[in-house]
DNA sequence: ATCACTATTGATCAGATGATCAACAACTGC
DNA sequence: GCAGTTGTTGATCATCTGATCAATAGTGAT
């Protein structure tokens, strides 16, 4: 009872539509998880005849991964500019900790979920996978090296713990969107683990995290 | 070139039956993951028609649940008795993330991992994820119990500890089942993270944790 | 041996999915 | 204006999914 039968889609260039379709592709991914992004809902999204889709885009697996690889790459330059506006190498991992763990971003958390499990069926999505984990690694590695250099980290191996942090965000993560409420609340705990694998006194790291924290 | 038509399946008691599709769909699971447990994959594995196991399940969302309960209650039972085999609260520790982490069960974090995204469209399935988490985090939460108890861990919340701790264990099984090799080792660095949580020196947890490892 | 019971099946349905292609129609350049 | 280019579509296919149901054929009880 609430569909004006489509007439005609608007005409548009092909840049305009190619960025519309991959917009409609990335809202349907955070709304619903990766799982709902199929030729039919992302045309239905724009409007527009489920063929047109196919016509801009070589195959569904491929769309799927450039989604994903889209809404993450996104978060990361968000949370890398969030980062840039702390001094002390200390005060960015700790911001990283929170940010990353304060819920603020589940339907990300989603994305990854369903990544993890469709790229066992998908190739591009998994090659996809790997090369965003990477440049998280590659981030994480980068706050904890400055951190080192700065004397407020200690670890002869930077890179293996950005690994390590990461898997234990994604894995908190995850278990926070099943469980949603009946879980701990995430966050207060990490910050000792880290410190235990950064060689910092209990309690450093933070401290004074967030202002109004 | 390789089906000989199936003629009739010999006819078997029902509770012959339900545990032979109970054991194939288990077996589907963990070599293909819970995705692939389908009407017609788990009938054609023991040369059955598709009706048939239709017949004996009420629908296939409470197959897939039960198959994941049974997969993951059946580790659960199986870490149980290997810590009952350790005496000190800081071994079983350490054995705990040991086992679960030197990727003998990858196939068991293959059902993980799906059960998260498929449980976003599989109530009943979401329901058994929820309570194996709880299983879960009773079993752990029982050994960071009673090594406080000993003077060996020190923490007051022995539940959030536990929740944080299967977080941690499953985000870094997750991350090295989609890497597989590119990422450094799991485990190493975790045994620093739960010291740092548990309040113990440096080094404590993983000192000649396994004996010839 | 015959009968009632029931495990099992083939056929079939409805609903998704991705994908292709000839045809239409709206622009653009001449 | 007219023609060529091309964005867009409807129709249609092939596959996969879960599910239902009347009909068949073993099985145990009498």
């Amino acid at each position: 009872m609430s569909r004006p039968p489509r007439k005609k889609a608007e005409r548009k260039s092909p840049a305009e539509r190619a960025s519309e379709i991959a917009d409609a592709a990335r809202s349907i991914a955070l709304e619903q998880g990766l799982a709902a992004v199929t030729l039919r809902s992302v045309a239905t999204r724009i409007d527009v005849a489920p063929a047109l889709v196919a016509h801009y885009e070589p195959n569904m697996e491929a769309l799927v991964a450039a989604t994903f690889a889209g809404v993450v790459s996104a978060e990361i330059d968000e949370v890398v500019s969030l980062l840039a506006e702390h001094p002390t190498p200390r005060e960015r991992l700790a911001v990283l900790l929170t940010t990353l763990l304060d819920g603020t971003r589940d339907d990300v958390t989603v994305v990854w979920v369903e990544a993890w499990a469709l790229g066992r069926r998908n190739d591009a999505l998994a090659a996809s996978v790997r090369q965003q984990m990477d440049s998280w690694q590659a981030v994480v590695q980068g706050v904890i090296e400055s951190g080192v250099a700065a004397g407020e980290f200690e670890t002869d191996d930077a890179a293996s713990v950005a690994w390590q942090l990461l898997g234990m965000i994604d894995g908190l993560n995850a278990q926070a969107l099943v469980l949603w409420g009946e879980a701990a609340s995430r966050g207060s705990l990490i910050g000792h683990a880290v410190e235990g694998m950064l060689g910092m006194p209990r309690g450093a790291l933070l401290v004074a995290a967030s202002p109004a924290g």
